[in-house]
DNA sequence: GAGCTTATTGCAACCTTGTGGCGTTAATGA
DNA sequence: TCATTAACGCCACAAGGTTGCAATAAGCTC
């Protein structure tokens, strides 16, 4: 199992470019900027911490609304992960390229509130009970990170 | 693992009021009402499903705020778990008398919208890198329960 | 490059979920 | 029965998210 929370390496614009352009969508400024700012960060990020980090990007600021639909967009085209965290509030994280997220999962530090994503190399999933299909599935989990536990043993 | 949605025996009033004057806070009508409510229900409700259901129970509907106040109660006390689900809408259930939720799981059917606890027989929880310190863990898993997927198979 | 089509954007208003303040009610203990 | 005060009901409000619609700009054709 990796720790790294989301270490891909930082996209290229271009690359950034055609890969909205492969959905077959426009490629606006707006979807390449929230794009490679999710592809870029260190776990999912709400949608209050995006409008932040764009507002401190000397671009223009982008609409609330803007970023919504922006936002939805990418979790559609399957380019981003939508997922709502422990209070309720939606986050989203750039969608890796094995496509299925099935063996995603994510960590949620309750000292410093920071959130991992955790790949599990060997699938663990819980096998489920007679006729049930599965289609997705998402872990929650809790606990202290590496560095909380370290200040207070 | 079971599949069996919360099937937990129908509690009398009696325990119920009991198991709230244990917690040491005093036993209202409103108290009572929704703790027997979601130990009879199939599954986590939100809390406009309760208070729907409160207002088919003939007796004088209950006010939004309080039962905002009961369910973060009945959740603070111990006697109910309080989860946001995939929508970002907290859901209520009733506490299992088994105390922690480690080996709690949520099924949510994509066609009909239930949900499903699961409660699993093995202990499956994923191993977590080094340094992580596992405090809970909750299990968001989508797909076809058995009564769909038998409609359409 | 100019012009056209229409997918996106920006703006305003609105909805839903959830919370805080405060006077009133009712559960508990004396 | 009475006093105390935890809960309740009502009001207003905040945050997150959605809808409608006119204005803009991305991509296509010429």
């Amino acid at each position: 199992m990796k720790a790294s929370p989301n270490a891909t390496a930082p996209a290229s614009f271009p690359a950034i470019e055609s890969t909205i352009r492969a959905t077959g969508a426009r490629v606006t400024t707006s979807r390449v900027r929230v794009y490679a700012l999710l592809q870029n960060a260190q776990g999912p990020l709400c949608h209050r911490e995006i409008e932040q980090r764009l507002s401190g990007e000397a671009l223009p600021a982008m609409d609330r609304v803007t970023l919504y639909r922006v936002l939805d967009w990418l979790a559609q085209a399957g380019l981003a992960h939508k997922a709502a965290d422990t209070r309720g509030v939606f986050r989203f994280s750039a969608a890796t390229s094995d496509g299925e997220h099935l063996r995603h999962m994510h960590f949620r530090c309750t000292a410093c509130g920071g959130v991992f994503c955790l790949e599990m190399s060997q699938p663990s999933l819980p096998e489920l009970p007679q006729g049930f299909r599965l289609a997705s599935a998402e872990f929650d989990i809790r606990g202290v990170c590496p560095d909380c536990a370290g200040k207070r043993p």
